[in-house]
DNA sequence: CGTGAGTTTGACGCTGTTCAATACTTGTGG
DNA sequence: CCACAAGTATTGAACAGCGTCAAACTCACG
């Protein structure tokens, strides 16, 4: 997109970046393919952390392709996935001096790297980079303010619902929907446990609204049906 | 604030507000006091609504005294609060042409309007009102992704008690919380019933962590114990 | 063919919702 | 000043849905 070039052109920085085994002792970039470009393009294996929470924020990231977590841990251990992002979009842009949440690539990522100008205390010093982000953190806020919304639907086939509604959205064929992430991660960001998302997905198959073609691959057979879940 | 005078100076525009009781026919503008100011200051009484979801958002808010909430209303009738903001915070900015949300005054509130330039096409159009609001929308934006995270809790007392903590930070004296809103704003915010509420508080009260002065006002004995049970 | 991660399904218990009744608070009018 | 009404809050009992634990199944990969 243009929106990308203006961005590459005006606020581009050129990073070195690493990634790590999730869960695991951090080691150095590993990527999947070619060694590392130079410039602000950089890989992530599925599955591998890109920043945790607590680090600096001086950089943000745009998905050129694959599709990136945010979470967070909490102290017994489980996981709250804040939000998944797609190519087109950005992640990473903060408030503070440190990374609130952790991003994670929940699939083979390509991503370019923005480095952040100003810091907090003068976040209008740069206009120019103010104003292009301004349209990308609103955007942000919405999700999470839609996000939350999401959290209170009663039933746990409507929270399952809305997820795949939103999904259908990003998917090229509406019909079909295939899944990146595991049962998992559909849990952690609907705050449901695995079994409940299987759960729900048996039951709106029951239901011939949805058919699993397999564990990851979903297609629609009664879109009306599903966004009056929703309502 | 400085800011708000800088903000006041940038970005003002004196509009005629129109407020209504919540729930019934829309009327005009009912204040609390003398009849309203040539200018952008607005009084809206308790209850009353500032502005309706699908309402053109060519104005945003600035809090001087009172509490606001923004909520949605689901097709079953149910209401979900979004957030509640207090005096020297902003609502009502939003990236579309049309508000997303409802908001309403919690209690008797003093707002100064900003009339919003550019629409959502040349959203870049004026660079220092961009900047200018930048960090209050990342403010909004870090809301809604704790209030996604806040609701994903576990049990219904740790959510009561992380609201309590919210509101003592807001508090000026940290040890007496005085809650504004009615525990069916506390529910529609937290995602749980009113009983559920009462009951959560009541436990709390069990445990010595609080003590209920009466039902709107609340002293917290365990500060300690409150925090952690967020963790 | 075996292994391990991911997924599905079943049984049971707990937590929050629902429905219902009671108490408290505030404002209004006699 | 008291009585009454309406809104708000608390408490109880029964039920339902989701979490937990456990076991079986699928699939990709070596």
């Amino acid at each position: 997109m243009s929106m990308s070039k203006q961005l590459a052109a005006g606020v581009l920085g050129g990073l070195a970046h690493f990634s790590w085994p999730i869960a695991e002792a951090r080691r150095p970039f590993d990527r999947h393919g070619a060694p590392p470009r130079a410039g602000p393009v950089s890989f992530v294996a599925q599955n591998r952390g890109i920043y945790d929470e607590g680090d600096e924020a001086d950089t943000f990231f745009e998905i050129v392709a694959g599709v990136v977590r945010t979470c967070r841990f909490s102290s017994d251990g489980r996981r709250q996935i804040d939000a998944f992002y797609v190519a087109k979009e950005f992640f990473g842009f903060e408030p503070g001096a440190e990374h609130r949440l952790s991003a994670e690539a929940v699939s083979n990522c390509t991503l370019i790297s923005y480095r952040r100008r100003g810091s907090e205390k003068s976040a209008s010093h740069d206009q120019a980079q103010s104003s292009l982000l301004l349209p990308y953190v609103m955007r942000n806020m919405v999700r999470a303010q839609e996000h939350a919304l999401l959290l209170r639907c009663r039933s746990a086939v409507e929270k399952v619902g809305m997820f795949l509604m939103e999904w259908a959205a990003h998917s090229p064929n509406a019909q079909v929907i295939v899944l990146e992430m595991t049962r998992r991660d559909i849990g952690d960001y609907l705050g449901i446990t695995i079994e409940t998302v299987s759960r729900s997905l048996a039951q709106l198959e029951r239901a011939a609204v949805i058919e699993l073609s397999s564990a990851r691959e979903i297609r629609i057979r009664d879109p009306v049906a599903l966004r009056e879940l929703n309502a």
